[in-house]
DNA sequence: GTTAGCATGTAAGGAGTTACATGATTTT
DNA sequence: AAAATCATGTAACTCCTTACATGCTAAC
């Protein structure tokens, strides 16, 4: 769970910070949110869920007393003062795993709750780490050793577009992030429930 | 070996189908093939080898008759007949495998040998398969259950756009496709088709 | 009345990474 | 002389998926 399930672990945490839930739910709202194709099966949800609770940063609490009528009782899990510790101290991090390609999606998932000097850290960082992929791939294309038909010329043409797209719409980012852009309220840990006091930038 | 691992060995034994080639080359193809921060290890690589091996597909040969001075002696893997009638015959098939994540790549590096209703085929499965991929989210985010800050919103955004790209992408490729592009090249720029030729099914 | 969604889990296994182990050769 | 690159492998481990096991409720 060091490396890459730190990506998972951070997520549940960011969900059950917004709000209590169940494993179901909490699925649902994990695929939306690691997005595109990911499907996030049980088999590796409920076992993270478990370990999250042995460690102390949620509790599980079975709703037996209101089973809404024949509904099956559901287990909510919550996060413990530890947990949110821990979440908050993660929002932190700026270090090159915040931006590899299994965590910064996450990482920017939850930009609204990190302090900008962070966000603009992971970015940067994000973006130079796609600018070195850039680098090195022109540089084996130049040196020209591989297979050359239209194709793998196409997908590899394909390829560098897209990840220089990625690159300036990091740059945008940064720039707006430096220009106070995007303005987010600062950080709203005490009220359990939000009533949307502001959405629109 | 039968999903996901299918992938490397359809790899394998196309680099080796261009050419015989010892582990180590062979894995720095298999990178730039594979492309994009994925960085193949010995740890796979190696016991792949073995394993087609076992299955005949491919031999080992060493070097050890011409050590080129010194050299520490290469084991060179080659394709056998049924190595490379196992190849032809992967590059035939278009089921719905040929366009998921995983195997989408490697299926269109080696475009140059499938035949042009395969690519079709292909081509069209994998837009289809990212339409319904974006159709998805599309309704959810109507339907608007999750969170929604200007973050998540912005990643959103950015990922609805990408995969837009990508689908316009392979339509591109498709039509392309459609009037004999490519292979042969006619250098057809004339372009008389102003009308659709319905892509949609 | 049966499909789809809600709900919680476990067991087995696959694919791949990291770290280890070893050593020669070329470049700086 | 040191560092990088060439070269081949193995063992342990991790993350995750698939398939199984169970059963209820709502809609069609």
């Amino acid at each position: 769970m060091s490396k890459r399930g730190a990506a998972l672990e951070l997520a549940v945490l960011g969900l059950l910070h917004d709000a209590p839930m169940h494993g179901y739910e909490l699925r649902k709202q994990l695929n939306s949110l690691l997005g595109w194709g990911r499907v996030l099966s049980y088999g590796t949800l409920y076992p993270c869920l478990k370990a999250l609770g042995k460690a102390g940063y949620i509790v599980a609490t079975e709703q037996k007393d209101v089973p809404a009528r024949g509904r099956r009782a559901r287990i909510v899990y919550k996060l413990t003062a530890e947990g949110k510790e821990r979440f908050t101290q993660s929002l932190e991090e700026s270090g090159p795993a915040s931006w590899d390609d299994d965590n910064f999606g996450i990482r920017f998932a939850f930009f609204a709750r990190t302090a900008s000097p962070t966000r603009v850290r992971i970015l940067e960082g994000r973006r130079s780490r796609l600018e070195d992929r850039l680098e090195s791939v022109r540089l084996s294309a130049q040196r020209g050793r591989e297979r050359v038909d239209a194709y793998t010329l196409e997908l590899q043409r394909h390829g560098l577009e897209s990840v220089e797209r990625e690159v300036g719409w990091l740059t945008e980012l940064i720039e707006r992030e430096r220009s106070g852009g995007y303005q987010d309220p600062p950080e709203d840990t005490s009220k359990p429930d939000t009533s949307k006091p502001d959405s629109s930038k």
